[in-house]
DNA sequence: GTGAAAGCGCTAACAG
DNA sequence: CTGTTAGCGCTTTCAC
């Protein structure tokens, strides 16, 4: 079983038929027309010899891999990884398609990871993802373009490439409107420093959320730190300290769930209890944190999962003939982030 | 450039030699007397042409893909998965070999598992790892044989192939030892309750290392939980609030972080301060909440960076005829769990 | 020193 | 309905 030297040629023999028919049953081809009675002997033949097909040899011949590159940004330092991997993983899965992954690194030289693009290029892979670990704009290596390509979770500097990023600026609508919703009038927000998409975006959302429910998202407090867990507490400390008690938010929107764990203390410190006296919603559902925080904690989910097989899914269209991917490349998709409730929230104190 | 579509024909014909010179040339065959000059004309050739080989047809031909296949369980759940993965990947990288990854799960039939590593052989790879996502026993799917195989972070059932493990016993001597080391005399353990190698293997680390440093580890206060923040938290009340003050532990080692976790919430509510009232150690090093945690978890690191690459240095050592994988296959090679300093130990209060 | 030719295992015209 | 045959792009034995 499972001798890995029995070939086509083997089965022919034991079965009494030529190669061609072997491989027209063994692939079922449309065209062809072979004998019940001939198919079965041919199955028969393969199962009781156990062979099982080369892929190199077909891929030589078809020119096709049915592999698909992932290209993927610290795979390791991120658990959001993961999640990507698994989405991608899964639809290729599902249509035939195996995954080939190579690690590289954000802080890696152009030429780097151009050599790990060729990597893939050199096994024939029949399409490339290019996976970043967080929402930002890359410099793509330009042999990239040689075959079909997806970006996951950015987009290029040089444009012109079909991607799917999450919708930033929705996913904090999302976390704000369930602050609102619950009652709340004063909103803080604990923004990142960092020069990125999601900074810029996740204001703009809590600001315009504010905005439509009239609560004058301009004047609403921001406080920025680095968007670790330090961060978080150092900037909460600020926004829970500043100004009268009546200037003091009843509730806070935080650019991720690592910043609302240094929240937590602050609140803890100053004795607030949450989500009594203090509502606070995340950003990122990262398990470990958001789920194991208590009380558990309310956040947005990025949808890393689905970009991961959306992307798999556009790839093998392309692949297949069934779309073109230059159609889409002219502006990223952007997909939701859900909501995910857990203890956090709460209405205001009356 | 780049060019895919350009094969060793082609850099011949541009150099004016044979494909076997081209061959020759660029493979650096060494029993091939080529003059120099004729090597420098097919160089430039296929700089020029932006050649690139084909791997599948040089596999087909050779008998040799350089890819290894990786069969991880449960890849997005844990991110344990993504430091065995890194570990192998830089590894493989290293030598000239890829990582060709598929995601399973421990769940999964037996049926399904062994269709994902005949997907594998069907690709040709030249070896297998099959990575587990926590050190536990595992029955693997027989076709794992036909190829040379290493099993990461688990046992066969079976036994009878190689495989490499976290040395769990002294991991937990390590954890321990930072405690006895730092002055304290009582010291409790929260354990998991799964039937597990880990749980019997630490709770024997923990009594060994009380013992041998005189403090009768059979009469050490344990107390058993799953394995989550939450049954952390249940079991520090438990051990904290028993019996006389004079008998509570100073000093708690915990089965995971994540239980430590828990730990920090009862000491927290306990109004116990660590680590000047209460010294925690864990075990995982799940930088998420080790290092985020307030005080930053002193923990013991599990070290799948290490497995995952040592098992990729077996395979390939296996592939390439330098080992015989079925000389270590008699018993789990056993890899040390070094302990990572933060800041939740101290000396037990005067 | 260099080249011709066989063949890795398979698919797909093209014949019959 | 089924078989013959020419490659896919490369390595390697064997001749020259």
């Amino acid at each position: 079983m499972g001798n890995k030297n029995v070939g086509i040629k083997d089965v022919a023999l034991a079965a009494g038929v030529s190669v061609t028919t072997v491989s027209h049953v063994l692939n079922e081809v449309a065209y062809a027309r072979v004998r019940p009675e001939t198919k079965e002997k041919v199955r028969a033949a393969a199962a009781q010899l156990g062979y099982e097909p080369n892929r190199l040899a077909q891929a030589l011949r078809t020119q096709r891999t049915g592999m698909l590159g992932l290209l993927s940004e610290d795979i390791a330092t991120t658990p959001h990884a993961g999640r990507i991997i698994l989405g991608a993983d899964e639809a290729a899965k599902a249509r035939g398609y195996n995954l080939m992954i190579l690690n590289t690194s954000a802080a890696a030289s152009l030429e780097s990871r151009q050599a790990d693009v060729e990597a893939l290029l050199e096994r024939r892979v029949d399409g490339i993802l290019y996976a970043t670990m967080y929402h930002r704009s890359v410099d793509l290596p330009p042999n990239l373009g040689n075959v079909p390509s997806v970006l996951v979770d950015s987009v290029s500097t040089g444009g012109n490439i079909t991607a799917v990023i999450p919708d930033e600026e929705r996913g904090a609508r999302t976390a704000v409107s369930a602050l609102v919703e619950a009652g709340h009038t004063r909103i803080g927000f604990l923004n990142n420093t960092d020069d990125v998409p999601a900074t810029h975006l996740r204001l703009q959302g809590f600001r315009n959320t504010l905005d439509e429910a009239g609560l004058d998202g301009g004047a609403a407090p921001v406080e920025s730190a680095p968007s670790e867990v330090q961060g978080g507490y150092e900037a909460a400390r600020r926004i829970l300290e500043r100004g009268r008690s009546a200037d003091v938010p009843t509730a806070l929107f935080c650019y991720n769930d690592r910043m609302a764990m240094g929240a937590y203390r602050a609140a803890a410190e100053l004795g607030l209890a949450i989500p009594a006296d203090l509502s606070i919603v995340g950003f990122d559902d990262q398990q470990l944190i958001a789920a194991n925080l208590y009380p558990a904690l309310t956040t947005v989910a990025l949808p890393h999962y689905e970009m991961g097989a959306w992307a798999v899914e556009q790839l093998i269209d392309a692949i297949e003939g069934k779309t073109d991917l230059a159609l889409m490349a002219a502006a990223p998709t952007v997909m939701d982030c859900p909501l995910v409730r857990r203890d956090s929230v709460a209405p205001p104190r009356a």
